[in-house]
RNA sequence: CGCGGGGUGGAGCAGCCCGGUAGCUCGUCAGGCUCAUAACCUGAAGGUCGUCAGUUCAAAUCUGGCCCCCGCAACCA
């Protein structure tokens, strides 16, 4: 990754999808991450979208006796308004209906078609005159579709297989192109086999809502030469040539695993041809399973965990998503390990250690943040905790971590816990007070840096805490926290949650 | 033999590359403390690390066979 300088993707989304769970997660981790890179000082730009043209979306329009556009514009607030609420803090939102785009999509075909790498044939598939669409041969054999005939069908192509080589070359020379390794392990195995090349057009006649090929007014483009060109169009390919140099390639592309193919083949291919470089990391996440299959059969209902936040606050759902899914695999969502991770780590560990200091600190020193004396060495190995947890946290987000590194914080978290159990203040502070205040300034500043370090994961709680102990802003090296500042009340962090009611059999 | 990933105490994961007392979180049981959100702390029970064989003084960790689970398998038109 270039240092200095960070700039992360979403897929954009399709518009005719409701936002679900998935969409949450991608876009809440990269805003994560942008929030650490940025608060880590490097310059950082943050994209997300929406893809707004094709079939479905023509169809869908269609049933409400709308224009395409206008049920665009009807949809995209419902992504914006989640984003809000889900405290996504992105720098560009991109819509593939924006002039922006078209002239970018228009100039780009142009260009590759200048080049000789697009051309004309035809294609010949399994159309189902019902659906109104080429079926594949999967649904073909499911023998769920009527009226199938095999058609043919005059359209543009992109000669991918001419960069196959070049991009195996890519990927075996640059480890980190995609990330986990399995997924890289599936593209190389996919590129060893012959790449064909890829079908680019749709004749209006049969869909017309898309960007029209600038060398045949018959036609438009279909997904690929449309969808996947936001990554350079918002950072201002072909017209901003200076902001753009600034931020292409990208640090990372995030995805879905379902989409590994079109970002990992498709895309770098396409650029070879426009003769940009290639991302540095196209990274593959798993997806979210809601609840058990047979467990959510027999209580016959199933969560959508957007609701959540309504109930327990974004924080905590933020929160869940980021600590609960482990590092490219899938993960489960049900109601029971949300509760559990709330209760574990956020109530009981987090946000009762601030009470813990902030009330002893009230008792003893009438809420004043007491000086620290000369350290024993159960203050330095605390301190010592707190200052490596910076490299390690470091380190995990380079890696795309957060799991991990969210589990980091927690271990100095619980570990801090401990220390106030053994050295016990409240009892401290009836023989030596300053000793205590020590004690209670070494916890008070170990629970401010953990509460930096998850500040980009829980932007609101964190932000309470930091006004609590007057530290909004500070940096993450010790001794941030002012000795004589004057603690701010609060309230129960994150209020305990009943245990979920036991599942029925 | 299509390619790839994985099988570790009740649950979810780490460890495996660089062999040598099997670690973490949750749960369970017992105790402690009482500053705190019935929280926190300590201790215990529970695993022959899928299976068989091999290499080695020594294997969860290296090699090979087998069983099981899961991804991917091109124009998703």
């Amino acid at each position: 990754m270039t240092p200095g300088r960070f700039y992360i993707t979403t897929p954009i989304y399709y518009v005719n999808d409701k936002p679900h769970i998935g969409h949450a997660y991608t876009t809440i981790l990269a805003d994560c991450l942008a929030r650490y890179h940025r608060s880590a000082g490097d310059e950082t730009f943050f994209l997300t979208g929406l893809d707004e043209h094709g079939q479905k979306v023509q169809q869908a329009a269609q049933k409400r006796g709308l224009a395409p556009l206008d049920h665009c514009d009807d949809l995209a607030p419902r992504f914006l308004g989640l984003w809000k609420k889900l405290g996504i803090e992105f720098d560009d939102f991109i819509r593939t209906t924006q002039e922006r785009h078209v002239a970018v999509v228009q100039k780009v075909l142009q260009q590759v078609y200048d080049a000789g790498d697009i051309y004309v044939s035809e294609y010949t598939g399994w159309y189902s005159v019902a659906e109104e669409r080429f079926i594949t041969e999967t649904e073909l054999s499911s023998g769920q579709f009527r009226d199938v005939k095999e058609l043919k069908e005059r359209n543009w192509f992109f000669r991918m297989g001419k960069y196959q080589q070049p991009l195996l070359e890519h990927i075996e020379k640059n480890p980190d192109f995609i990330r986990p390794v399995h997924r890289r392990n599936e593209v190389l195995g996919f590129l060893r086999q012959p790449l064909g090349d890829l079908c680019i057009s749709r004749p209006k006649a049969r869909m017309s809502w898309g960007i029209e090929l600038p060398f045949d007014q018959e036609y438009v483009t279909y997904v690929w030469f449309d969808a996947l060109l936001n990554y350079i169009t918002a950072p201002g390919f072909g017209a901003e040539e200076t902001r753009f140099k600034k931020w292409w390639p990208a640090s990372i592309h995030l995805i879905g695993k379902d989409i590994l193919t079109t970002h990992a083949v498709y895309w770098p291919t396409m650029l070879f041809a426009i003769g940009l470089p290639l991302p540095q990391m196209i990274f593959a996440h798993g997806w979210w399973l809601i609840g058990d299959t047979k467990m959510s059969k027999s209580l016959g209902n199933v969560i959508n965990p957007l609701d959540l936040i309504d109930e327990y606050g974004v924080d905590a759902v933020r929160y869940y998503l980021m600590r609960e899914m482990i590092l490219g695999q899938d993960a489960n969502f049900t109601m029971e390990s949300f509760i559990k991770r709330y209760n574990s780590d956020l109530a009981n560990d987090f946000g009762n250690l601030l009470n813990r200091i902030s009330g002893l600190i009230g008792k003893n020193f009438e809420g004043c943040v007491p000086s620290p004396g000369e350290p024993t060495a159960d203050e330095k190995d605390i301190q010592n905790a707190a200052n490596m947890l910076n490299n390690k946290i470091h380190g995990l987000i380079r890696e795309l971590r957060l799991d991990e590194a969210i589990e980091q914080v927690l271990q100095l978290v619980r570990k801090v816990n401990k220390y106030l159990e053994h050295k016990a203040p409240w009892k401290v502070a009836k023989t030596d007070l300053a000793y205590a205040g020590t004690i209670l300034y070494t916890a008070g500043e170990a629970l401010r840096v953990s509460t930096i370090h998850l500040s980009a994961v829980m932007p609101q709680k964190t932000k309470t805490v930091l006004e609590v102990l007057s530290a909004v802003g500070s940096s993450p090296a010790w001794g941030g926290l002012a000795p004589g500042v004057k603690l701010k009340s609060h309230e129960a962090l994150f209020p305990r949650l009943d245990p979920p009611p036991p599942s029925k059999c």
